[in-house]
RNA sequence: GUCCCCUUCGUCUAGUGGCCCAGGACACUGGGUUUUCAUCCCAGCAACAGGGGUUCGACUCCCCUAGGGGACGCCA
């Protein structure tokens, strides 16, 4: 048998450290058995796709070196690779699923799916579709459907029995169809959910083995479905213990760096980042803890997958990177410094701002050092101001990082518009507004022009900045937040 | 709330019934090398969640409890 195992994320954000941990085993298992790696764009979700969010992934993945066989760019055989690009094939797969009796037309409202949600949890139920659109009949359905009555295409799940599979890592997994939801399959906007796209492209191009997080466990009932109604055969999966924050929760952005050009900006190698990945629920035969892509596709072995979600603790990561660092030639090492530094013609921006600054070149380095490396530790001292108090600092920098979340195109002009615009929003003096902003990000008051350093830094690493400036600032309560969040919602009306 | 998954040092892990009064790595502590620092070397600290079974024997198998996590969207 072909080995092909896939990547499949949707861009609709930083490419996350996740999409690179699925990656690095899928690729591993694919060429480990000579076999294919293909990437796959799912971007069904209209309005959270971007194509700045695509690159960005593709961009992501190169740099650290996991290349694809098929996909977007490289092309293949069983293309196209974006999912958006394959909307017919959805169709006449919908229809025939229709034909099978695996879907059905589901005519109900938003209102009433949200009140019967409502009431199901109530009585602490599972909260799922009711199947009133199940018993309608064929003349019913065509007359509305002629009708151009907004509808949805779901999935027909059995009321009894158990769902049984047998997850490559974890063995047999019993799911009671009892609390498997009528998934909608295609949406109003004839869109395919993940969930059917996802399947039938599996199939279409035949993979054979998928490596995916554990998150996905509790759909699998859903997608084995699918693949019965069309008498597919399914590929073997793989559920892949989740990354945690220290606290054990799944990796989320609110408490860690999960984009993968975070720790690229932040000066870690490729090579030590994969390496670091993959001894995240998983360890070599003998234990060793330092090994190349290469060896890892040689000795990779699912069976020592573990199924605890392990802690991605930055400090062991930046151990192994310096490993990684020290044994670098000097040539090599010089070459990967200027690039990481002035890459991306980061030098040209740099000089110019600094040249107007300048008497003397060294000038340089106490203009940049926190553009060259990261700034300062933070006390909450500096956040003392004549005008702006700490709490009002507190909030603008909180309304910054939520501005800063929904900015696609990290780009001067944008950024500037969209602060002041909020400062505007905010009744602040812009020059009050910019105080607590430029010593998060540069960990002092006065610095290079803010707009083109955070260019500079990027969204991540400036993100991250002003995170770790609220947490000086002694963080944000939940009721805090709260406020905060109300705050917002009005600001954002406005 | 319902369902599913997980549970070895603070963290990553080894361990697939006797090799384990549990081994390695990070972190931490102490010491050595080094003009400082870092590297490097040596030593130390520290865990089988709890309770029942099964067995001659359980970290390993079964059950229960507790704790943690995930899913429950016309998001993926």
């Amino acid at each position: 048998m072909v080995v092909r195992t896939r990547l499949a994320p949707s861009p609709t954000g930083a490419p996350h450290l996740g999409s690179a941990y699925a990656a690095l085993f899928n690729r591993a298992f694919a060429h480990q058995h000579g076999g294919q790696f293909i990437l796959r764009i799912e971007d069904t979700d209209k309005a959270r796709s971007s194509d700045a969010s695509e690159s960005a992934i593709l961009e992501a993945l190169r740099w650290l070196g996991l290349d694809w066989d098929e996909g977007p760019i490289v092309g293949g055989p069983k293309g196209p690779y974006r999912q958006s690009e394959r909307i017919s094939t959805y169709e006449q797969h919908i229809q025939k699923l229709c034909k099978l009796e695996g879907a059905f037309h589901c005519f109900c409202t938003k209102e009433r799916l949200d009140q019967i949600r409502r009431q199901q949890m109530l009585e602490g139920k599972v909260p799922k579709y009711d199947g009133l659109c199940l018993s309608l009949s064929e003349s019913e359905v065509e007359a509305r459907l002629e009708q151009g009555v907004p509808h949805v295409i779901r999935l027909r799940v059995p009321d009894e029995g158990t769902c049984q599979f047998t997850d490559g890592v974890r063995g047999e997994i019993e799911i009671p169809w009892s609390q498997v939801d009528m998934q909608v399959l295609i949406k109003s906007d004839g869109f395919p959910t993940y969930h059917f796209a996802s399947t039938v492209d599996d199939h279409l191009m035949e993979i054979s083995h998928v490596f995916r997080g554990e998150e996905w466990i509790s759909s699998y009932p859903k997608h084995q479905l699918v693949y019965k109604y069309f008498d597919w055969k399914m590929p073997q999966h793989y559920h892949l213990p989740l990354l945690r924050n220290v606290d054990q929760s799944k990796m989320s952005k609110r408490r860690n760096a999960t984009s993968i050009n975070y720790y690229r900006r932040c000066g870690y190698l490729p090579e030590a980042l994969l390496n670091y990945l993959a001894t995240m629920g998983w360890s070599m035969p003998e234990e060793r803890e330092k090994f190349s892509l290469e060896e890892f596709y040689a000795k990779f072995d699912p069976n020592r997958l573990s199924s605890r979600g392990p802690v991605f603790d930055t400090e062991k990561l930046s151990w192994l990177n310096g490993l990684y660092i020290r044994e670098l030639s000097h040539d090599e090492l010089k070459r990967r410094i200027y690039d990481w530094a002035f890459g991306e013609n980061r030098l040209d921006a740099l000089l110019t701002l600094v040249q107007e600054r300048s008497e003397r070149f060294d000038d340089l380095f106490r203009q940049a050092d926190y553009i060259l490396g990261d700034r300062s530790a933070l006390d909450s001292q500096q956040f003392d101001h004549k005008s702006v108090s700490q709490q009002d600092c507190l909030r603008i920098l909180d309304f910054a990082d939520r501005r800063f979340e929904s900015i696609e195109e990290w780009d001067r002009e944008i950024l500037y518009s969209a602060l002041k615009t909020l400062s505007e929003a905010m009744s602040l003096k812009f020059r009050d507004f910019l105080f607590p902003l430029f010593v998060a990000i540069a960990g002092r008051s006065v610095a290079l022009p803010l707009f083109d350093s955070l260019v500079l830094l990027g969204s991540d690493v400036t993100r991250v900045r002003l995170r770790s400036a609220i947490q000086t600032l002694g963080g944000i309560s939940k009721k805090q937040r709260k406020i905060l969040d109300r705050e917002w919602q009005g600001l954002s009306r406005e």
